[in-house]
DNA sequence: GCTCACAGTTAGATAACGCTAACACACGCT
DNA sequence: AGCGTGTGTTAGCGTTATCTAACTGTGAGC
């Protein structure tokens, strides 16, 4: 459906990256000849545009579809995980369905229901009710010795989100989780750290966390490997 | 899809009616090709099976599968109302959506929150949960001197719905309304009767709503004209 | 027994989504 | 210069779901 394709271009922006219709493929698990023509549709009904060098922007009108699909996901996993008293695992999946079904009013009277949440369960900004903090970091970006606070959990594809939060889950790493950075081996592609425990995580987890330092230092890295 | 099929059926059943090809058509307001084709599928997947004249049943599995968006219709059509403070025809019509989006532990937690309601908000009782009183009669089929309580508003086809809801809600008749028929006119196909107010209803009309009767008398007409 | 209204099917289109196979580019590195 | 990796498109197919137009039952009434 159209509206996956949105989500899906809407959180690879977020997070900073150029749309590109491969992209697009891999973080919905389609063939790329599909995310063609879906684009074409698209395109056709004025949700999004392709730049010279075929990169892909969301329209006003794409942008504000896809921001609402987003904001509905999240104010629905706040609910399954606050009211419902799911876990995070289920409650992405689920939203992931329900995020097409709920109508604005639905969602507004349930966002005033919660008493208007800034975030959902992973710290991600509810759109049009918060916006990502500008001193975030990646964890992956911190060097040994650096201590912060994770805020949030990056939108990931489809099929790698139950994996990534069923892991981070059980590692207790969620928003406003204090960690420490103890070691980071650059050739092995690990950071070490404490937390509740003390574990070790690859860059490529590490950068899917974000977080807030509390010692002053220089970034390690300026961005994320790959 | 396949789900508005089941769930379909499933209210032409309850309504006691034979469930023929061409009543599917009317309820969903879709042609009957498209009906002879949908139903070759569920028959190929199980669902659904035509007898000898052409009657259309749920299988097992198919009445499962029905059932279970029925209940899911209800409860959250429940939710909305009571929870959200959403009015009937509004908590109906987004129930429509989401009652295909909702799966079985989100349905089965909401349930739980909110206490197990025997009913929608229009009296219709939730399968697996409760079913219909057997002493309940049609208002269609009392007579002038009867008087009773409004137990239920039964399903009706899509298009149907909104306005029939709204029109019953502007004249205060819902589940629990003490009614009290005045006149009947089999000429004019009208019956009067003093709800909170006095108001006529077509027989059309009254026989979507079924009453328990408080007095002793026999049924007036023993079906739904028509 | 014939006719008519209603019920249901066939035929042929269209549109959204999805796939594989195969081709076309294009950039970067040797 | 050439090759390879990754990106994107074309071509051709299948399924679901819808439609209209036209044909086929079938049963009820006269």
């Amino acid at each position: 459906m159209i509206a996956h394709y949105l989500e899906a271009i809407y959180y690879i922006r977020a997070e900073g990256e150029v749309v590109r219709s491969a992209r697009l493929a891999d973080w919905l698990s389609v063939s790329r000849p599909t995310v063609t023509v879906a684009l074409r549709r698209m395109t056709r009904d004025g949700m999004v545009r392709l730049n010279a060098h075929k990169e892909i922007q969301l329209t006003a009108r794409g942008d504000a579809a896809a921001a609402a699909i987003v904001r509905r996901h999240r104010i629905v996993e706040r609910w399954m995980t606050d009211v419902l008293g799911l876990d995070w695992v289920t409650a992405d999946a689920e939203a992931e369905r329900l995020e097409h079904a709920v109508s604005e009013v639905v969602e507004e009277r349930l966002y005033r229901k919660m008493g208007g949440p800034k975030t959902c369960p992973h710290g991600n900004p509810i759109p049009g009710h918060s916006t990502m903090r500008a001193n975030e970091l990646r964890l992956s970006a911190l060097g040994p010795g650096d201590s912060g606070t994770i805020t949030r959990i990056s939108e990931v594809a489809q099929r790698e989100a139950p994996p990534l939060l069923q892991y981070l889950h059980e590692r207790g790493l969620h928003p406003g989780t204090r960690i420490k950075v103890e070691e980071v081996d650059e050739v092995g592609g690990t950071i070490k750290l404490r937390a509740a425990r003390q574990l070790t995580l690859s860059f490529e987890t590490a950068s899917k966390l974000s977080v807030v330092r509390s010692t002053k230092r220089r970034p390690r890295r300026a961005a994320v490997p790959r």
